[in-house]
DNA sequence: GGACAAACTTGAATGAGTCAAGGAAAGACA
DNA sequence: TGTCTTTCCTTGACTCATTCAAGTTTGTCC
């Protein structure tokens, strides 16, 4: 878990002004993987007090647009954020309770990427989700 | 393309009774591969006239649970239905256009349920969407 | 054909996410 | 440190896909 100086040197590094939203919305993805934005809103505020719900959605637009943060959405799901980024790794979503759990690459980085028949298109990036049962979900 | 008798036979044999929007919701699923909901809804209502938009939602939900139906939404993307249910394909998504072409699996049926730490989760489905960009929209 | 349960229509509501305009703060430079 | 410029945040209203609820119609079985 990164120290505040440190969320606020990746921000900067980003090339980013540094504002307390911000690194407040940035602590909150590396202290709550997979949470959705009311809970991103909720601890940020926990934090450092009253921020409109508009400055959350902008920053954590600008951060995924940044690479610092990566945007998730299962189907029927709400968006969610992660900060793990730059790494290939994956989800497993339970269909019951909708938690989610990351998951290792099964292949490696770069065979995931391949597909039998691209249909011309150039693709970039494989995103796959695991669906099925938490353990807390199962009987 | 199945038959207007097959696609009655297909929601008949779901044991779903048989009514018009429903065999003009499948039927459309069927020709528009990938569509989202109001083109859907646009289609039925060329095929049987007036239908409620809430019927149609309706009925999609009941196909997407009888299986004959699935149900697709990539990030930032409307709900998409097709019809290709039962194997094991997947999806390469257009960044730019936001088209959709099917991709077969790459690894056969099996591997794509290997997850390298399943956290305790008893996986059912792997979903793979591949990001790119499609031939229409590469420079 | 009649009865019952399942489907459909109508109309309104929900709520995540977005748009727009003005005020506030961060960073740069002297 | 003080001022300026640019970027960011706040406020408030709005969009629109999807869902909810109540009442009517239709399909299926006997």
């Amino acid at each position: 878990m990164p120290t505040a100086v440190e969320i606020e040197q990746l921000v900067r590094a980003a090339d980013l002004r540094v504002t307390r939203p911000r690194v407040a919305v940035l602590t909150a993805v590396h202290e709550h993987p997979h949470a959705d934005t009311e809970t991103i809103i909720g601890e940020v505020r926990t934090q450092v007090g009253d921020v409109s719900h508009q400055a959350v959605y902008d920053v954590l637009k600008v951060l995924t647009g940044a690479g610092l943060v990566r945007r998730i959405q299962p189907s029927g799901s709400l968006s969610r954020y992660e900060a793990r980024v730059g790494d290939n790794h994956h989800h497993v979503v339970c269909r019951s309770c909708g938690s989610i759990a990351d998951v290792d690459c099964a292949h490696g980085s770069a065979p995931c990427l391949v597909a039998s028949d691209n249909h011309g298109y150039a693709i970039d990036e494989a995103e796959v989700i695991y669906w099925g049962t938490c353990p807390a979900c199962t009987p």
